[in-house]
RNA sequence: GGAUCCUUAGCUCAAUUGGCUAGAGCAUCUCGUUUACACCGAGGAGGUUAUAGGUUCGAGUCCUAUAGGAUCCACCA
């Protein structure tokens, strides 16, 4: 016989296993013959990265997801890819140059920059691909893209082309989020916000003509050079007389005047603002508003401009501890005091942002001729896509409500180049949107154009990810699998992708590009913390593979998770999951060891099922797989592990498996295996098809086993009940065993006048039925078709028992009081469901009976 | 300032959307014999579901308020 080892030794068999399926051909979807489609793009990592907690649990999900559907016979597509991630991959590649090389981008030039990063990305790819598959995976390779790949840009592109046309492109000069290290604008949500603690500074103003001040306060003195006013809140009566006068700007001895806003807070500092139109985002509103000049006094450099006269050339902070010198020199400083400051950091690098006035590329999210906002707002609004949690489709609309227009430039290299072509000779006033390079300028004819230096940020692209890698518009993909089905993300994307693909999907197409959106929570370290490198309290998914294997780690990553919700990971739950694989091992070990002849069922007949037991386990199953379809198709893969495992390790494991020893019927033991091993492969894809291929030798896979159905014509109500009462018997002689220690190796010698199913009581209990007990006192366990008395009066405690089952009896009492209440309530029986209401009474009878057995015992027991 | 989520056993989480005596795992305690499994088995202890009200025949679940925690967005001159 075929030694089977006790243990599943997962990092044996895995990667033959992943190999087989990917043999197969079965993870692309044209060679699974179904006209149902269940279809699934997945998110594309940063090509630069490597595999983290994150991306293997939302794997898994996808993954659980896209073989389920595959087992329900559905032709399968999850489609990989990676994202070349402008600026965070720039960010660690100029970083590599000047660790390794100490150079930065500029000694390569753009040309030899941009290959050696794609080079770099290249081979970064192949190795997460290769952890990608070790997760087990499903997905078709051959169908793998690159946001750079020339067919997906292409369409991302055109995408540009034609909101140009549709005048949703515009050039502006505005202020934009600028960081000076990535020396780059950003996006709004590109910004992070970070609270240090910092310093307000109050600074007089002279007011001109008079030998009064205004005090300003400001957290940046440096900014003042480029003051162009100061202002007061419209309502605030200290300053009421002077709006309208004019300050001397100290230092650079401008005149400037005292202006009115209501966006001023009155309670905030002094209440008078000084205003700087170049470098803050609120003081730019105003300055429009009031069509104040514009000074810019700093630069891309974060370093002070021509502009700032004396301080030209000098470091933000440099300016500032020199400009605060003079002030206090000239006398002009007031005070200064201790302030909690929300910084604005980048998100990527974490330098501070310095908001600038730069040329830059704006979508116009709320255009006239198409609204990108409006329409992903009435799509969401209209329930075109399913939310998971529900609750973030509120979050996604108040978003999408305060939506302002989106900066898609940005001053890096590694990235689509922008589409737009300059003229030589007309300057940068007139400019051709095309994709090719124009010929010549229609305006002079002159042949020297020149490309944009900007590229796109990162998400103008990916926004676009489910459209483009289908191939939109005439791909064969697009027109089979768009709108796909499903696209799984973590929760932190839902502004910056999911928000923007429904944008730009609909934009294109017309069509929301999926029908389902979940989203997993974060992955926190034991006590609560989000999990960083810095920090150390990283778990490496890999690691944790090879110590514990795949299944266990895809089991801990979504078993006892609510979608949206964050949960936490540490290597216990691994392990406890680790244990349960063993368990689904030994219940395959167990099953060939006992029987070699032993072999899987497909089917079995009604005939076949024989015993209360086998009866018993076969209505568990189909209950089983009844709710476990059901949860899985509202995509609550945690209750339906839940209802699996509670199946497969209590109701299989430890009360089958144990009858099966004591009556073999191998026909159900076969069907049942056959059906665990379906029912458990979206989760546990290795060892389940391990078990299966030692079965059928490669005759067939069971990644394409059909999905389980329930075999109704199987079960037989009557048993159920039965062996649940079997159930009982057993567990309360256990429970007397384990209260007075009797020797688990003594068998208890027992009389009986009513018995059913007398072999299984027996052995599982360790009793013996006896014609006549030596003694005449004896303790009873009476249920209503079983009556036994054991022969342990001598070795228990009366008094204790006696307490026990009057304690009882009082709490059934209560609980058959609040029934009958509730039975007779009018009002309950008006508004209550039948099924709660049958349920009710089914449970009273049920109390009843219990409570005269209880009644019968104590009055037994008196009797000693 | 706006919003969302969370608070259930010592710890980590459930509870099929308002209906069985609120369930698991870990940890802990007691005991371990069996034709798979000590990564195991049997049994026990552990709960006023954060607090206070309300709606309801019925509330962990819905509403209101309070307290504590987390996150996101906006603003902070």
């Amino acid at each position: 016989m075929k030694e089977i080892s006790k243990k599943y030794e997962a990092g044996k068999y895995e990667e033959n296993i992943y190999k087989l399926w990917e043999k197969s051909g079965f993870f692309n979807p044209d060679n699974i013959n179904s006209k149902k489609k269940y279809s699934n793009i997945l998110p594309p990592p940063n090509a630069n990265g490597g595999l983290h907690l994150g991306h293997a649990s939302g794997y898994t999900v996808m993954d659980i997801f896209g073989r389920f559907e595959r087992m329900k016979g559905k032709s399968v597509l999850l489609l990989p890819g990676k994202d070349h991630a402008g600026i965070q991959t720039q960010v660690v590649y100029e970083k590599k140059l000047e660790d390794e090389q100490g150079i930065n981008r500029n000694d390569l030039g753009r040309k030899k920059f941009f290959q050696s990063i794609y080079d770099f990305c290249l081979e970064r790819a192949n190795y997460m691909r290769s952890q990608e598959k070790k997760i087990g995976v499903s997905a078709d390779w051959s169908r793998e893209k690159f946001t750079l790949d020339t067919e997906v840009s292409k369409i991302a592109m055109e995408t540009f082309v034609k909101m140009h046309k549709d005048g949703m492109i515009y050039q502006g000069e505005r202020i934009i989020n600028w960081c000076p290290r990535c020396k780059t604008a950003l996006s709004d949500i590109e910004v992070d916000h970070k609270t240090v603690q910092g310093k307000i500074y109050f600074i007089k103003y002279p007011i001109q003509n008079s030998e009064k001040f205004i005090t300003v306060a400001t957290t940046r003195p440096e900014t003042m050079l480029g003051d162009s006013a100061v202002a007061v809140n419209s309502q605030d009566e200290r300053y009421t007389k002077l709006v309208g006068l004019k300050v001397i700007l100290p230092l650079e001895n401008r005149i400037i005047p005292i202006i009115a806003d209501k966006r001023i807070d009155k309670e905030f500092g002094t209440g008078a603002v000084k205003i700087t139109p170049a470098h803050d985002l609120l003081d730019w509103d105003i300055g429009q508003d009031h069509q104040l000049p514009i000074i810019q006094v700093i630069n891309e450099k974060a370093q002070i401009t021509k502009q700032g006269g004396k301080y030209q050339g000098q470091d933000v902070l440099v300016a500032r501890k020199n400009i605060l010198a003079d002030l206090k020199m000239q006398g002009f400083f007031e005070k200064e005091e201790d302030l909690e400051i929300n910084k604005s950091i980048c998100e990527r690098c974490k330098e501070t942002i310095e908001p600038l006035i730069s040329k830059q590329w704006f979508v116009a999210v709320d255009a006239k001729k198409y609204s990108l906002k409006k329409e992903a707002l009435k799509a969401i609004k209209n329930g075109e896509i399913k939310f998971f949690p529900e609750n973030f489709r509120k979050t996604m609309i108040q978003w999408l409500s305060n939506l302002h227009d989106w900066c898609i430039s940005r001053q890096i290299w590694w990235g689509h180049q922008i589409p737009v072509w300059y003229c030589e000779k007309c300057g940068e006033e007139e400019y051709i949107v095309s994709i090719e390079k124009p010929l010549a300028c229609p305006k002079c004819q002159g042949k020297k154009l020149r490309q944009e230096t900007d590229t796109f940020d990162t998400w103008f692209s990916s926004g676009q990810w489910v459209h483009t890698t289908l191939g939109y518009p005439q791909g064969k993909d697009f027109k089979e699998f768009y709108p796909t089905d499903m696209m799984i993300m973590g929760r932190d994307l839902l502004f910056f992708w999911a928000s923007r693909m429904i944008m730009m999907s609909l934009y294109r197409t017309g069509e929301v590009p999926f029908k389902n959106l979940f989203f997993t929570g974060l992955i926190r370290d034991k006590l609560g913390k989000k999990m960083s490198k810095s920090k150390g309290n990283g778990i490496d998914p890999l690691q944790m593979i090879d110590k514990y294997g795949v299944d266990a780690l895809r089991l801990s990553l979504v078993m006892d998770t609510t979608p949206g919700q964050d949960s936490r990971l540490y290597e216990e739950k691994i392990e406890g999951f680790r244990n349960f694989i063993t368990k689904l091992w030994n219940i395959y070990r167990y099953s060939t060891t006992a029987s070699p002849e032993f072999f899987l069922k497909e089917k079995i007949a009604s005939r076949d099922v024989k015993s209360v037991a086998d009866q018993w386990i076969i209505a568990k199953l189909n209950e089983t797989i009844e709710s476990v379809t059901i949860f899985m198709e509202k995509k609550e893969i945690s209750l339906a592990q839940e209802k699996l495992k509670k199946f497969t390790w209590d109701d299989l494991a430890d009360w089958y498996l144990e009858i099966h020893k004591i009556e073999k019927n191998n026909q159900v033991l076969g069907y049942l295996l056959d059906k665990i091993l379906k029912l458990w492969h979206p989760f546990t894809p290795f060892v389940t098809e391990k078990i299966w291929q030692d079965f059928w030798q490669g005759e067939k896979m069971l990644m394409m086993e059909k999905w389980v159905k329930p075999e109704k014509k199987l079960e037989i109500k009557k048993a159920q009940e039965l062996f649940e009462e079997i159930k009982e018997v057993i567990s309360k002689v256990r429970n007397l065993r384990a209260n007075y220690r009797i020797d688990p190796a003594k068998i208890v010698q027992a009389y009986s006048i009513k018995i059913k199913e007398q072999k299984i009581i027996e052995k599982l209990a360790r009793i013996e039925i006896i014609e006549k007990l030596a003694s005449t006192k004896s303790i009873q366990i009476i249920t209503k078709n079983v009556e036994l008395s054991l022969d342990i009066a001598n070795l228990i405690d009366i008094a204790k028992e006696k307490k026990r089952t009057k304690k009882e009896i009082e709490q059934l009492n209560q609980l058959i009081v609040k029934i009958k209440n509730l039975l007779a309530n009018k009002k309950f029986k008006d508004s209550a469901p039948e099924k709660v209401i049958l349920q009710n009474q089914k449970k009273l009878k049920e109390y009843q009976e219990k409570i005269k057995t209880q009644k019968e015992l104590l009055m037994n027991i008196t009797k000693f």
